[in-house]
DNA sequence: GTCTATACCCGGATAGAC
DNA sequence: GTCTATCCGGGTATAGAC
């Protein structure tokens, strides 16, 4: 829940804002989401951007509600257990550090937009006919193959389309 | 393969800076791990880390390789895939911040001990016949589940075990 | 709403004296 | 092998003028 002391960013700057963070994310990683990075980016000092949002967090925030709300819209047009892996792994490998910032780390839950991160999970679970455990377990496998194919972790010529198949063929219902 | 030019830590002074390091990783995380601050724990200055170890690399290199030993002896020692599971988890659950440096980001494979990640990796590949898809899709999700279980992302009331369970009977070959 | 100036942190790493 | 002095970089955030 959002109290009056967390209001949403709605602003047209703040919102210019929260753009400028996303293509410095998307574009260069992490490191490059600074809010002095961002300020450049629009062409004006870092502490002026205190003017129209709160914090980094803030930022960051909106970021990951955003991102929720664009993965959920992919994840629902997935007809099938299949076309969901293959979604949520095409979502990951489009927009690697937007992901990472939404999955890894802690999640700043009061600050996101309501419900954001339920839509993004609630396909997962119909996907496996609504079984808590077993969508857990889809969902760990799903982001265990991403966060490892990202980080170069898999050897150099590992099937991972194979590995894919073979992990939701037996998480399948 | 190390060359003379990356030559591996040995000297005594080195093992007890390495050992500060994994000291102040585990009680702190990655934060406390800085050179000042290993410094700090050894009763000199920073620069003088520098006689003993190359770079900051050199060491993070020394406690994922052995991470990885520590690991792999863990391991081993399980005599089912369950077991496995159980090991994989509690090694995770018990160093949460050297989990995070073996397995998380990029890996800096030339520095490591030769042979340490494969010693780790080969208990999960016997675990499952030697079927290498099957193997990574059981290595995503045990990777999977600890950090989600690390970052808090699961639900309050989340039943854990019963998620392990269920993704460890059905990828068992 | 933007600016300058500034405060406060933190980090890795090197040079050269002892 | 340790020291001091120093260099470089980075970051979030605030105060107060315009």
């Amino acid at each position: 829940m959002q109290s009056a002391a967390n209001p949403p960013i709605r602003s047209a700057r703040a919102r210019e804002i929260v753009a400028a963070g996303r293509e410095l994310l998307e574009a260069e990683g992490p490191a490059g989401l600074s809010m002095r990075r961002i300020a450049d980016r629009l062409g004006i000092r870092a502490p002026s951007l205190y003017k129209h949002v709160r914090d980094k967090g803030e930022l960051e925030a909106a970021l990951i509600s955003d991102g929720f709300l664009e993965a959920a819209e992919r994840f629902e047009a997935a007809g099938s257990l299949t076309a969901l892996g293959e979604a949520y792994r095409g979502f990951a490998l489009a927009h690697p550090h937007l992901y990472r910032l939404m999955f890894q780390g802690p999640l700043p839950r009061e600050r996101l937009v309501p419900g954001a991160e339920q839509r993004a999970a609630a396909p997962v679970i119909a996907a496996v006919g609504g079984d808590p455990d077993r969508a857990r377990a889809v969902f760990a496998f799903a982001h265990g193959m991403v966060v490892l194919e990202l980080d170069d972790r898999f050897p150099p010529g590992a099937d991972l389309d194979a590995a894919w198949a073979r992990g939701l063929s037996s998480l399948a219902p």
